[in-house]
DNA sequence: CGTCAGGTTGAGGATGATCAACGAATGTGG
DNA sequence: CCACATTCGTTGATCATCCTCAACCTGACG
């Protein structure tokens, strides 16, 4: 069943089967035909803008490789970063439902996407209505993160911030087999943390200079080392996501049966 | 096609079609599938407890007619309101996915709400498939609005959000027709302002204060009016969601398409 | 060796939190 | 209809967090 585990390269399973893996059990039928689509590779370079905010659009995409911004351009000059994107992360999903895009989207550094016609999508999912539920589930999962961002970062002190920032990309990273043991590899500035989580760069800094002293995480150039991931994840009051089960047994078989292994 | 346009008695439209209606085509075949399902009304107290986090649940429903609130007490004991739930809004469909609700539901005041059991969702959208992608249109709507608060509100003053709340609110009742010219009623104590913007009570009653006499808006007991709807959107920088329109067309036939009608 | 992006550190100031007390409105029971 | 309780709102004073401005440092890279 299991193509092949190691990395990411062509035949092996990609990042979004992975993530989905770790939550529901996808059918074989159903892995093949992700597998196919995320066979298809197309390299991005660095700082590449996929969306522009209110721009029309119908880029839609897998990302396999790589790390990209999702953002908005505030009127006043100012950059707020809705949320990072990650391999096994779909590109341009809303684009789907809304005319027009609410925020750009930039790749970070160099990237390998798995490119979706916009008409082939239909093809696509038409041929296999589970997918358009492991779709259906994506989105409900990404909702719930973005829910919980919002309680978490409001109200609370900048250490809780970047250490939840850190957190959440460490797990979302470790869902598909890139990070581990707090060590994951990504090019985060201290600018685009600070865009991130509404502080203002200095503070970042202050903060971020604090818990490195402190012996809680290590940053270095382009890679981020959490030291004592249980502590950290205690001071920001960190929930992980493992009780993020899914419970599709409720839902309707016409959108959510995965083959023949429904959930 | 109307079935009559006046008020949620039973017969009428109910809120829910006049929100999607707002955005999407629904085709008489769709529309009468949820006039039937909005066409069940059952009375909830106030200050009943819908769903309760991290607690397993099956509620699944659509208020019809009051108001509610998600939220999420905090380890510490603050609460976070999530959001405001209006009538048109579907209560815990989220259960639908994941087997812990991530936050909790409670009436603000005498409530109607539409109740569905879970298993029959199963008959009610495998017999009306393209109520499965209204679904899925009402939830990348409510994920935008997140969003785009999640942007919006960090790093803005607290005139910026209190005054966005309200406009918030205001468009979203609107839809429902419950709201207009910058008038609707609804039980908003400054408290719930507060932890719903994540600011102090006592700052949110200043800031009221100053837009008060201010003469941009007025708050009643129950009823909020917003004196000129311009002037705030333009002080709080909010853009109305008229720009939100539906763009079906990329959508899986599969999912997506509004009985003959489709969009 | 100069440039540039990224990071560090200091000083002063503003926004909003917290503590506290008081006032107004609503509801309840007699 | 009144007295009381309770919830909701107002206002003042003090304090902490974080922002802004500004200067300087570091390493990467041409």
């Amino acid at each position: 069943m299991n193509i092949g585990e190691s990395g990411f390269g062509p035949g092996a399973a990609g990042p979004l089967i992975r993530k989905i893996r770790r939550f529901v059990h996808l059918s074989v039928q159903a892995e093949k035909a992700l597998a196919a689509l995320e066979g298809r590779r197309r390299a991005v370079a660095p700082h590449t803008r996929l969306i522009e905010q209110e721009q029309r659009y119908d880029h839609l995409s897998v990302l396999i490789q790589g790390s990209a911004i999702r953002y908005k351009l505030l009127p006043d000059g100012r950059r707020q970063v809705v949320n990072f994107v990650l391999p096994g992360d779909i590109i341009g999903l809303r684009g789907c439902v809304f005319e027009q895009a609410f925020y750009s989207v930039t790749t970070l550094e160099a990237c390998v996407v798995s490119p979706l016609e916009p008409n082939e999508i239909q093809d696509f999912v038409g041929t296999h209505p589970s997918l358009g539920a492991a779709v259906f589930w994506v989105t409900a999962l990404e909702h719930t993160r973005l829910t919980e961002r919002l309680v978490t970062l409001r109200r609370r002190s900048a250490q809780h911030r970047v250490a939840y920032l850190l957190l959440d990309l460490h797990e979302r990273l470790e869902w598909v087999g890139l990070a581990g043991n707090g060590v994951f590899v990504l090019p985060v500035t201290q600018e685009l943390i600070a865009d991130t989580i509404g502080l203002s760069l200095v503070h970042v800094s202050r903060t971020l200079r604090r818990l490195q002293t402190g012996g809680l995480v290590s940053l270095s150039r382009r890679a981020v080392h959490i030291r004592d991931i249980d502590e950290l994840a205690h001071l920001a009051d960190y929930r992980f996501a493992t009780r993020t089960r899914a419970n599709l047994g409720l839902l309707p078989r016409s959108l959510f049966e995965f083959g023949s292994e429904v959930i």
